[in-house]
DNA sequence: CTCGTTGCAAACACTTTGCACTAAT
DNA sequence: ATTAGTGCAAAGTGTTTGCAACGAG
């Protein structure tokens, strides 16, 4: 199996605990946190951790294809250990950021791919609104 | 009609040489400039003209609605004079950002917003991959 | 004349880097 | 024992802010 122990030591990276856990922390979550918030989330568990180990982690993990980077329009990163590429949601009320996995986009990647000049070698979609709670709360304009 | 003067005076804002001048190479670009290429191609003509001051202008012309602000996944934001939403496609090999308008993405946003639970008021589509140019310079791994 | 704007520099927020100490192999 | 990783602090980027001098209305 290809686990991330494994993963590590085959590209002569070391196994240490900060890493599994970091990377723990985002296979466990939908929330796809920023760094920082997987520093908070740590921060209990490992309290001599530091942002920097985070970053430097984050950027192994995605070498090696565990994780991908999002950019929501935030001023941060956010971080998601599925890699499919799939639409994301950040609502405008709250910020939280969710996945919209139900939904089938290949019909337009590949219109697109038909059309453009370019090789395309990826993509990413990203929706903006309210989710349901900020619409209850009337969070949004109507 | 509502040039961008008109706007401007209806919201009380003056109306500057800068602030022209800014709009001006926006409308008179398709290559989606960051605020540092604006400030660099008014540089010849606007010696003195300083960064700040493209931030501070871009930010009244998003108010305006007279140009939209592009996250390509770069470290800075590129900015666009269209402001209908349209898909664009940002060259791994050369850096440039191109528009795809000739694709119609209603039918993929209207799937999206049947299934989720959001209520949706926008959306970002971004591709990447390779330009013609750089396909032909072998600028990308096949 | 008045009040918003410019341009400079300083402040900011997020991310990256340098380096001595520590820990994985 | 070796060599890479951690954690701290400092440096880097792109962007924002404060403020005195300036210019549009």
């Amino acid at each position: 199996m290809d686990s991330i122990t494994t993963l590590l030591r085959n590209r002569g990276f070391k196994v240490t605990p900060q890493r599994l856990a970091i990377y723990k922390v985002l296979v466990n979550t939908r929330s796809h946190p920023s760094a920082e918030m997987i520093f908070n989330d740590l921060q209990p568990v490992y309290p001599t951790m530091s942002l920097a180990t985070v970053y430097k982690t984050i950027e192994i993990l995605q070498e090696l294809g565990l994780v991908q980077r999002l950019n929501v329009g935030e001023d941060s990163f956010r971080y998601d250990a599925i890699v499919d590429t799939h639409p994301h949601i950040r609502c405008l009320g709250c910020g939280r950021v969710d996945d919209l996995e139900e939904v089938d986009s290949q019909e337009f990647v590949k219109s697109i791919d038909e059309t453009t000049s370019y090789k395309i070698t990826g993509q990413q979609f990203y929706f903006f609104g309210y989710c349901p709670v900020c619409q209850k709360q009337k969070k949004h304009q109507n």
